[in-house]
RNA sequence: GGCGGUGUAGCUCAGCGGCAGAGCAGGGGUCUCAUAAGCCCCGUGUCGGAGGUUCAAUUCCUCCCACCGCCA
């Protein structure tokens, strides 16, 4: 039996769970499951990253302490795997015990080693943002973000010699061509390697930063974030000599989004050398997904909602839908009329009415019973050999990671029977005595074909699967060398499954909301034309209603230097109590207008649909004043 | 600025030296077991532009344009 241990990154609790991470991890619970189905010994491992400055900062701003804050976003993270039924073997927290002592056992071994050193590292730091700035990124001697000079400081930290192992690195990954895949990640490695790596930085030193695990050999500071981080693969594990680390750790693969490639590419082949532990096996990369066709970087509640949409769809329907639509690897789209389309075509049309009248004619022909399969014909012949195909053109894809080519593969079959039941029309053949062996063959056909698509759909489609095996009397749970043709019973009771995915009215369903204004057919503006729009953060410092009107509210609020007032029709939809402390968007350079005798210099945005409203604030803090581009 | 990628049918993309392809959408037909589903038929598109290599280029090479990524 093969051991197979799969790990997704852990998501930083800074973090609201979005698509992103939803991608990530329905992906590797995908890839786990069929492992599983194949007849590996499996190890699925997700979890929470929890150390590091911006947490301790979040946590400081929401007076919180940041373990409680990780406790918080840790859940919210578990929750909603928990809702995507998602099968991790385990969750690993970086604030557990159990990492924090292999994390500090690692950095001892390295130290003895000599792979770990002081060194001096001098550079602009903003107290403001409590973060160093390289060259390039200071405008005029002044903090980017603040505007405020910068500081030199020279600071002591503890270096991994990491450049020595540069050359090594360079020839594992050009003698292991899919150690990083797809191929162009890897290039993307190789070529970040034509430059001289340096070592890396793996300390922080508490005078900044208290949340971290403590360097075992100086408590003055506490392990860079990176460094910790990664190591998760192995802690949860229990570490070195552990049964279970020695058993999985050789098999390790690791999921990941393209933005954290360098870590995992770089710092943690070189770390797992250092340390004496063998490498992963492949890192597998995916890209991002978009939302109408826009950049997602600046829309994290955008991704968030996407998500949501696995309450309104099934989440069946769901991990198809990311699972076939994105080439793993590259970036994707994702919309919510795609995700309609996909259902309807693919899991109504193909699927589910496939599995509504394959059930109906064995229980309407044969009184849901499989009867004996007699002589097979052409037609049996070419079936069995697309699903023999089907079955392994889908291994070789999950071999590559290739997700989306599985599913193709596995459709080309649906494909096939949907042409067999045209072709072999049994509803005819009922009706001609002399043909009750050929209906007979072809009701098994029928039947068995769904029994093989019941197991190997598992991994993709866990409940639909389960409900297919089900109504063809299929208990326990299923290994793909039960998806042998020819394995059903003769006299296996059958029963009717319609309804598996309903069709989505496209004409019947309600309008997408505000989503679709940027997809839609307007005519579309210049940038130069959209930047004549000043937006900036306003922070309400008063609010009152004004006994007139019964929709407006006049507002003051605080761009920084000055205060204004604003008129602004929210009152049926927010108390004046309601909004005071709140930061808020405005047009800041509107031609000033009087609204029941008051002079409104300004507008609030907001967002509405039908009945409901809401103004647009932040989801991280800003000063008021701040530009909105 | 350096390195790399992409640009093919309305949309998403495959093909990567030998008569331009698939899925979806759209149009037409047809069966009736089925979720108005299935099945069958319908695609001349400057294969981003210009030049070159070749008997032959969407495919290889050079340059240009557009977009994207990584690095600086």
């Amino acid at each position: 039996m093969t051991a197979f241990y799969l790990t997704t990154p852990i998501y930083y609790v800074n973090d609201r769970p979005h698509l992103g991470h939803a991608y990530t991890t329905i992906v590797a619970d995908a890839m786990v499951r069929y492992r599983e189905l194949a007849g590996d010994d499996v190890w699925f491992l997700t979890g929470t990253d929890e150390h590091g400055e911006k947490i301790a900062q979040a946590a400081a701003k929401a007076g919180v302490t940041p373990q409680a804050l990780a406790d918080q976003n840790s859940a919210a993270f578990r929750e909603t795997w928990r809702a995507l039924g998602i099968q991790y073997r385990d969750y690993i927290r970086t604030t557990e015990e159990r990492h924090r002592l292999v994390v500090r056992a690692i950095l001892q071994k390295l130290w003895d080693a000599g792979e770990i050193y002081l060194g001096k590292y001098g550079g602009h730091y903003c107290y403001g943002c409590e973060r160093f700035y390289t060259e390039k990124e200071i405008v005029d001697g002044k903090c980017p973000d603040h505007q405020t000079p910068l500081t030199w400081i020279e600071e002591e930290n503890y270096f991994f010699k990491m450049s020595k192992y540069q050359g090594w690195l360079i020839d594992h990954i050009e003698r292991n061509p899919d150690f990083v895949r797809p191929e162009r990640y890897r290039n993307e490695v190789l070529g970040f390697l034509r430059d001289p790596l340096q070592d890396l930085s793996i300390s922080r030193p508490t005078t900044r930063l208290k949340w971290g695990v403590p360097l075992p050999f100086d408590d003055r500071y506490v392990t860079y974030v990176w460094f910790d981080a990664l190591l998760n693969y192995v802690s949860a594990l229990g570490g070195p000599g552990d049964a279970r680390f020695e058993k999985f750790w050789p098999h390790v693969q690791h999921v990941t989004a393209k933005d954290i490639v360098k870590p995992h590419a770089i710092y943690w082949p070189c770390m797992l050398k250092a340390a004496g532990l063998p490498l992963y096996r492949h890192l597998n990369v995916h890209g991002y997904w978009t939302l109408g066709g826009q950049k997602i970087s600046k829309s994290v509640g955008n991704l968030v909602e996407a998500l949501a949409l696995k309450e309104k769809y099934g989440n069946d329907a769901f991990r198809y839908f990311v699972l076939r639509e994105m080439v793993f690897g590259l970036d994707a789209d994702f919309s919510e009329e795609a995700l309609v389309g996909r259902l309807n075509a693919d899991l109504a049309n193909d699927l589910g009415n496939l599995v509504s009248r394959a059930t109906t004619l064995i229980v309407n022909l044969n009184h849901g019973v499989v009867p004996q399969r007699g002589v097979s014909s052409a037609a049996e012949d070419g079936l069995i050999a697309a699903f023999t195909k089907a079955k392994a053109d889908a291994a070789t894809a999950m071999d590559e990671f290739a997700f989306q080519r599985a599913l193709a593969a596995i459709w080309e079959f649906i494909g096939v029977v949907n042409r067999y039941v045209d072709a072999t029309q049994p509803w005819a053949l009922a009706k001609d005595a002399g043909q009750r062996e050929r209906l007979a063959t072809t009701l098994y056909t029928l039947a068995e074909s769904l029994r093989v698509l019941g197991i190997i759909l598992g991994p993709f489609l866990p409940d639909a699967a389960a409900k297919i095996r089900a109504a063809l009397g299929q208990r326990g749970e299923p290994t793909l060398a039960d998806a042998t043709w020819g394995r059903l019973a003769p006299g296996t009771v059958v029963q009717k499954l319609s309804g598996l995915f309903p069709r989505i009215d496209v004409k019947a369903a309600t309008p997408a909301p505000a989503q679709s204004a940027a997809a839609g057919d307007r005519p579309r503006i210049k940038i130069d034309e959209f930047g004549r729009v000043e937006l900036r953060v306003a922070e309400v410092v008063a609010a009152e209603s004004l006994p007139k009107s019964k929709k407006l509210l006049k507002l003051t609020v605080s761009l920084g230097q000055e205060q204004r007032t604003v008129v602004a029709g929210i009152a049926e939809h927010y108390a004046p109590a309601d909004l005071v402390g709140k930061k808020v968007v405005i047009v800041a350079n509107l031609e000033p207008a009087k609204l029941m005798g008051v002079e409104s210099d300004g507008m609030v945005l907001a967002a509405s649909t039908g009945g409901t409203l809401s103004v647009l604030s932040l989801d991280r803090d800003l000063p008021p004043g701040a530009k909105v581009t």
